[in-house]
RNA sequence: GACCCUAUCGUCCAGUGGCCUAGGACACUCCCCUUUCACGGGAGUAACACGGGUUCGAAUCCCGUUAGGGUCGCCA
């Protein structure tokens, strides 16, 4: 008999998407379209929070961002509803007075408690594989407040039964509360889920990943501009990897091989660097137009003016091999766009304030006012030839050249920067470098 | 403290009794490529926590110790 899989990520809405959720979010994920079963999103707000809307956004937001879209749930409805703890009191009475009508809870100062059976629970977790609990010593659960309000252990069991959850796959974290909610089963006569624990996600120091710590909160992700996938690729390999050495791999491959009894028993740390790295290598391999699409906020936040959308294509395709984070596009573009860059001072000491520079750069104008193909290979070949008639070294006008147009050091391939930009505009700044730098040669 | 999980380079993974004088990746160092910065290529540093077993043979199996993490809430 095989049970239809379902899964569900479970999160309270706190404000914030943690790494750690985001990839217990993603395996349950990559196993619900590993085996073509339902994803569901189920948010557990029975702790009535504050700014519930604005917390649940943010859920959705990261969820979205990742790419993990589920068929069921918040947002979204479904057959197993309502989605909010919040909104399902009925169905947790009725399953109170199941449990009265069995004699299994007790009133205690106004709560509700639930009776250990106090006998050993075994659990066959996936991951952790069989694990007996000695439940003798353990207090009896509490499963609603005087106030009305129900306890997670019994909202969670109910919500799973409900929704007809066949695979539990959380956080570690959770691994001894289990023992606790198949006693919850058992007394309803509920054959449980399947259970499997993640292992979490440490700092690199190996202290717990906790709200406040470099690198835990999703959104800063999204801030920074990572690319999406590149994210996501890195959640893979936390706990789980496709055994070849492999690090760049298609989420369509990761559902493919997917297998929850292949993830690893130990908690890992999170290595930004190496998070950092992979985006590097997503983006190098990324088509132009994704990467104009990912570039697009952060150009606009930036104010730069794009009015010619095939010279930013241009552009962006010249700077791509250099970002390695959408946040970093505007700094190496926004000079494009504009005549009055910022100038660093240093770059101009260094290569452009003297008159040895300027006049070399004198000599590059000229050659440059009578170019006839304003294509690389030419500005290349007559950059060439202005250096072996002056007999200096390439890089004597290459760098002086880069700091008139760009007003930096560090830049695209000079030539095609200059293809790009347009015989006008390069000698509009050549000019305007002659200008304002000649006579300033204060130095020796 | 009790209970539970875990233990391979600094980090992420590979390794499931002999192919391991332990492999890949990030980071780091050096070299090459190069107009800058990157990319790329090459080389290098670096690990089986410890102690007992089992076995002809152990990173791989068992036990213990130690260490780390988790749970013991009228938080989720």
């Amino acid at each position: 008999m095989n049970t239809p899989t379902r899964v569900r990520f479970a999160p309270s809405p706190t404000g914030y998407l943690h790494v750690g959720g985001a990839r217990t979010a993603l395996f349950n994920w990559l196993f619900a379209r590993h085996n073509q079963g339902a994803f569901i999103l189920r948010i557990e707000d029975t702790d009535k929070s504050r700014e519930r809307e604005k917390a649940v956004q943010i859920i959705y937001d990261g969820l979205r961002w990742l790419g993990l879209d589920w068929d069921e749930g918040a947002g979204k409805g479904g057959q197993h509803g309502p989605y909010f703890q919040s909104e399902r009191n009925d169905i947790y009475e009725r399953y109170l007075s199941l449990l009265k009508q069995k004699g299994m809870v007790y009133e205690d100062d106004g709560a509700i408690r639930f009776r250990s059976a106090r006998k050993p629970v075994v659990v066959d977790d996936l991951v952790c594989g069989r694990i007996e609990f000695d439940r003798s010593m353990d207090p009896d659960l509490t499963i609603r407040r005087p106030d009305g309000s129900w306890i997670f252990h019994f909202a969670n069991v109910v919500d799973d039964i409900e929704m007809k959850i066949s695979h539990v796959i959380r956080g570690e974290d959770h691994l001894t509360n289990t023992a606790k909610h198949v006693e919850l089963y058992s007394a309803l006569e509920i054959q449980p889920p399947k259970f499997a624990h993640i292992p979490l996600i440490l700092n690199q120091d190996g202290s717990k990943m906790s709200k406040r710590d470099a690198g835990a909160s999703l959104a800063g992700y999204i801030k920074q501009g990572y690319a999406p996938e590149a994210v996501r690729n890195y959640l893979c390999l936390l706990g789980w990897s496709p055994k070849d050495n492999r690090e760049k791999i298609g989420i369509e491959e990761v559902i493919a091989l997917f297998d929850l009894t292949k993830i690893n028993r130990r908690n890992a740390s999170f290595d930004l660097n190496k998070c950092f790295w992979l985006n590097g290598q997503y983006i190098l391999q990324m088509s132009l137009t994704r990467f104009r699409e990912l570039s697009q906020p952060f150009i606009e936040a930036a104010g730069i003016v794009v009015s010619d959308e095939s010279y930013l294509l241009n552009v962006l395709g010249i700077v791509k091999e250099k970002i390695k984070l959408f946040r970093d596009v505007p700094d190496w573009i926004s000079y494009f766009f504009t005549d009055s860059f910022v100038t660093e001072s240093e770059a101009v000491e260094k290569t452009l304030k003297s008159s040895a520079a300027l006049d070399r750069l004198a000599q590059l104008r000229a050659k440059f006012a009578g170019e006839n193909e304003w294509t690389p290979e030419g500005l290349e070949l007559s950059l060439k030839t202005i250096a072996a008639k002056l007999g200096c070294k390439t890089g004597e006008l290459v760098h002086p050249a880069r700091v008139a147009v760009s007003g930096r050091s560090v830049g695209p391939s000079l030539y095609h920067m200059l293809a790009i930009m347009g015989k006008e505009r390069v000698l509009r700044r050549f000019d305007l470098a002659i200008q304002s730098f000649n006579g300033n040669d204060g130095r020796s």
